[in-house]
DNA sequence: ATACTTAAGTGGTCTGACCACTATTCTTTC
DNA sequence: GAAAGAATAGTGGTCAGACCACTTAAGTAT
């Protein structure tokens, strides 16, 4: 916490020291945190540094403030996602092997229910996929697997499978090439005949395609 | 924006505003935003108010900045994006039939690893399950389905499933009945031997069985 | 034309100062 | 003495100004 020395990302720290200071005072849901002031001065930092921490904690539905009261840990049962994403958003010691997997697996489930779902199938917009593909616009990779996540209509799913992404270490971001277009022609053309077998088959084949350009692990 | 009227959360309100200038200026994926400065003076409020917001999606993986540089757009999609995030950073309850799938996401997903995977059907807890039936023993809801994922290794998706779980409204601590014994016979034999289609139709036979049971939604 | 220096712009942080609100304490009053 | 009201201290909310470190671009000297 003393550390301070500009190293870019400080209020990230005060995250993270938030987090020790929360557990070594065990400090229980909906109880108060020190007050701004008094945690300014024990991490040796500005109030400003610690309320944009505390700012973020807030949008992300950890604490609650109440002006002219305090600050508090937010209510439990209420925030409990957020918490265990944002746990994995701090850096926490989560194999990034568990972060792909988890994020597959809600790839992996949003297709299979559009495979079993007519109405699903029907959209518009796999159509519009493939046109582009044939075309040859541009598509990127995140594009496809989104809208597929969002057609399921499982909001939950979506949320979690947003911050995954951006945890994965994946490329995500950046458009497909012709190889990967065939591939996700073929996943799409089998998505809206319902063929599950043929559309799993093709998205793993495109899976193990992007996870080997940066073979890290 | 000019509201500022000692408003309690006029953070959120920038939040809100930051969300409309992106999609009013059209600024695209990794593009750049106002200095903090210049969102201070076109939003009337100071600077440490803008940051306070600013941290806040940084956080969230919405922007990132670069010092020296600015604020950028982060490696996402468009409005649309932008648009569901928000919607669950303003704490909107997220609806109890998206907490059953998610849930079931992970438990299905969970059982057809193990139904691939040769290692995690030798295990010997699905036998010491499969005995415990036989001499009528107690088992709980909850110990087999939380079992059969924490074999799959996933600690990120076991930790998602057990908060899912606790928030789900399905009552998965009590004992199972005699009728439910059997359903979970068949789904464990079915697993043992990597039977998928099975061990899945027992699923969802059981399933189907245990969400009957308080019928609300 | 190239290399170097300078300046401007930007995020990162700190300080101090108000304001608005809440809870506590201290009066005043009966 | 007890209750009602007033002053006080503490808290979050916000702002303004000042540095710092870094990046980029413009300007200068070679």
């Amino acid at each position: 916490m003393e550390s301070q020395k500009t190293y870019s990302k400080m209020f990230l720290e005060i995250v993270g020291g938030l987090r020790n200071l929360i557990k070594e005072e065990d400090i229980k849901t909906g109880g108060k945190l020190p007050s701004e002031r008094e945690l300014a001065e024990r991490m040796n930092v500005g109030r400003s540094t610690i309320r944009e921490a505390l700012r973020s904690l807030e949008l992300l539905g950890l604490i609650e403030t109440r002006r002219g009261e305090g600050t508090f840990l937010a209510d439990f049962q209420k925030n409990q996602f957020v918490d265990v994403l944002s746990g994995f958003i701090l850096q926490q010691p989560t194999s990034i092997r568990d972060v792909r997997e988890t994020r597959k697996i809600h790839e992996i489930s949003a297709i299979q229910k559009i495979c079993n779902c007519s109405t699903l199938q029907k959209m518009p917009v796999w159509n519009g996929f493939l046109l582009k593909i044939e075309q040859h616009m541009c598509i990127k990779r995140i594009d496809v697997i989104r809208e597929m996540i969002v057609s399921t209509g499982n909001r939950l799913s979506l949320k979690i499978w947003m911050l995954l992404t951006q945890y994965s270490q994946v490329p995500y971001g950046v458009e497909m090439t012709v190889e990967e277009k065939n591939i996700i022609r073929d996943l799409l053309s089998a998505l809206v005949i319902g063929d599950e077998g043929k559309a799993l088959t093709s998205y793993f084949n495109w899976s193990e395609r992007v996870e080997g350009e940066r073979g890290e692990e």
